[in-house]
DNA sequence: CGTCCAGGTCTAC
DNA sequence: GGTAGACCTGGACGC
């Protein structure tokens, strides 16, 4: 295991990134190519030269530092630092977010660095995932996103091409993934042959909040629910993630009987662009040291 | 066994 | 613009 790296745990604006808050974001943080690991540290694979590579990396004071069991040459290390700056979204600036909740009884406990939702290194597996996650129980997702990284991508997640290379019946009788299977396949196959970019979806590429909602919801098997939970991934932190999980939390921790999801975003409303960032830290709030 | 539904979306009215 | 019905899969549950 060599360390060839280190970044620091720092935001664009100079806020903290707290490394246990950002790896305990979110559900899809911990799903392959992630590996359970107990001691701290994240594991993952990411692929570099169209090759998995194991990482490992673990918090050093205020940085983490970046580690790999191979020894990767210098283009390959910068790379894999890149990434992993993208999952962590060192270049974002949430300052604005904490300025707010410096002053909320309900999102204080976050200034000290959570908020940061732990994003894969593509937008397009962001997307991908998001896609396999809806209208299924959670094991269905982890036997999707499983099949996809153990069978398709040799241990890191597929590229667009190795999914649009794969039959229909791969992801009918492999990855069991039903109606979805033809969506995921044309996503992958339209991203393969160029004439959809997601990583453009990123903010500062032009594309204002509106703007790459639309391109999301556009996309074969995205709706309002996968949309805005790709948006958040992205740092676009406006829209609320309502499922069939956030409405039940939210009424449990709000001690409401029952609400409307009209009346959960005008709840949520005084937090302006961090509206939906607010309130997926205030129903994941249990699941952060 | 059948029905329901899980971290929804699409199509057709 | 709003709302039913269909949709793959597989666990959970009732009968």
């Amino acid at each position: 295991m060599a360390t060839f790296g280190s970044l620091p745990l720092t935001g664009a604006g100079g806020e903290p990134v707290s490394f246990p808050h950002t790896i305990a974001s979110h559900g899809l943080a911990s799903l392959k190519p992630a590996t359970p690991s107990d001691d701290g540290a994240y594991r993952i694979a990411l692929r570099i030269d169209d090759a998995a590579v194991a990482v490992v990396l673990r918090p050093e004071g205020r940085a983490m530092s970046v580690a790999s069991p191979r020894r990767l040459g210098a283009r390959a290390a910068d790379e894999a630092l890149a990434q992993v700056r993208r999952m962590f979204r060192l270049d974002d600036d949430l300052a604005p977010f904490y300025a707010i909740a410096r002053d909320d009884d309900l999102l204080r406990w976050t200034t000290g660095g959570a908020g940061r939702m732990l994003a894969s290194p593509t937008v397009f597996e962001d997307v991908v995932k998001t896609i396999c996650t809806t209208n299924c129980a959670w094991s269905g997702t982890i036997r999707m996103v499983g099949a996809l990284v153990d069978d398709l991508g040799g241990g890191a997640f597929p590229s667009p091409g190795q999914m649009a290379r794969a039959k229909e019946s791969w992801y009918r009788d492999v990855a069991r993934a039903g109606y979805r299977g033809a969506y995921l396949r044309a996503l992958a196959r339209e991203v393969a042959r160029g004439a959809l970019d997601l990583e453009a979806l990123r903010p500062g590429r032009g594309l204002d909040d509106d703007a790459c909602e639309a391109a999301l919801l556009a996309l074969p098997g995205v709706g309002p629910y996968a949309a805005a939970h790709a948006m958040q991934l992205l740092g676009r932190h406006h829209r609320l993630i309502l499922d069939s999980w956030t409405r039940p939390t939210y009424l449990r921790l709000s001690e409401k009987k029952r609400a409307k999801d009209t009346t959960i975003v005008r709840a949520f409303k005084k937090y302006g662009a961090y509206a939906g960032l607010a309130f997926w830290l205030y129903i994941t709030r249990e699941w952060h040291p």
